[in-house]
DNA sequence: TGTACATCAGTGAACGCGCGTTCACTGATGTAC
DNA sequence: TGTACATCAGTGAACGCGCGTTCACTGATGTAC
């Protein structure tokens, strides 16, 4: 297999790069796609900006802070995907359509790109407080506000009381991530996929009844 | 810090071991214990065990092999704990207080001992199948096992229609697995240990409202 | 318009680390006769 | 009861690996005068 650094024409290069803090995120974000968190090397992200590896550490103080940065990209691009998921419902959906959309996109997000999902929650301990509140997408939400929003509405709908929406975000993000991380790292791992959508469905339908009081 | 190895008595040490196999999966559930399992490192197993590294190849193919059987016992460590938390309940309790009081017992598990919880869930991929029914409580049954008959326990007592059975089990450990994960790895990690109690409870509410069909 | 010089962005060589694994070996044990 | 010998369980030295990081450097750029 032909290694990145290959695919970068070094003889053309000029000597300053001008936009390499960048291309070493892009290919931060290439490895992490392809491998996990463990894949970020910051080697292998210089050989595939076409760099000598010493040239990382003009942009970033170290290793954990590119990978904090791919880290936050990942959960950008999965709160992406949450918002495109409930974008493309029809008009007459109601909150409860929208609270599902999203749920499933984020199982639909971990299922198609196990390793920017497993990045996503790979922040290096020692800067956690600097990516608070980050991660967001196009709307400028991260994936637990766009999921506050839909409980939000379901309380504006009148379909759950503001007092059961207290802390109602851990129940439906517990058991989203619950059935991802078992389906791309757990025991789950290699549940064919029309197994793994009857699960998910069926989880949908737990979430969607145990929230609601209509009953 | 002392090392491990420091406190083996390395002069009265006989030439064998004697029970050398044993050890080594014991050194390693102590490192698995204090920092996860990559922390199951085959030289440091064979310090603590006051052994040179190579004999450990005597009782293990690699260090796969080694780590395949410390995530094993973790699994059992999480069913044995499930199986005590349901033991302990009164007998005039309901099978829906024993389905919660397993469901508790598993994220209680990973808040207590979070580096059983992510070893027992990380089985080397090349010998899964030979893990296949493993980690199994003092029941015989695995942490799976323990919620399928929770469930069973449902269906025999009225609560659950057989139909509503087929596929019941991933809502509920979705649920746990993901609050557990959210806790020790994710973004919930730090969170207070009452409002993880809180948390805890909003789901299990979540689980046995989404599961029950008495509406 | 040309030149000196500070500043920034890159290079190349080297270090130390600890790991898993392999090799050729030696010490202890048990069994056949 | 003693001895030869196969077998098993350990030892010690060495290898190769790729990583993150540091050091002293050089090449390009832009600004003051």
């Amino acid at each position: 297999m032909q290694s990145m650094a290959a695919m970068v024409d070094t003889v053309n290069m000029p000597y300053h790069h001008g936009n390499l803090r960048e291309s070493l995120i892009e290919a931060g974000m290439l490895l992490a796609r392809s491998s996990g968190p463990e894949a970020v090397v910051l080697r292998e992200a210089a050989r595939s900006a076409g760099v000598s590896h010493n040239a990382v550490y003009r942009h970033f103080a170290d290793r954990d802070e590119l990978l904090g940065e791919v880290c936050m990209r990942c959960m950008s691009e999965l709160a992406r995907l949450m918002e495109q998921r409930t974008s493309e419902l029809g008009a007459r959906e109601d909150a409860w359509a929208h609270l599902f959309a999203t749920g499933r996109a984020y199982v639909e997000f971990a299922l198609v790109e196990p390793g920017w999902f497993r990045t996503a929650f790979a922040v290096p301990h020692n800067l956690d407080h600097a990516v608070q509140g980050s991660g967001a997408g196009p709307s400028g939400l991260n994936p637990y506000q766009l999921l506050s929003r839909c409980l939000d509405d379901l309380v504006a709908a009148g379909a759950l009381s503001p007092t059961r929406r207290i802390g109602a975000e851990y129940g439906p993000w517990s058991a989203v991530h619950g059935l991802a991380t078992l389906l791309i790292d757990g025991p789950l791992r290699g549940l064919a996929r029309d197994e793994a959508d009857r699960a998910l469905d069926s989880l949908m339908k737990m979430v969607g009844e145990g929230l609601s009081e209509i009953r």
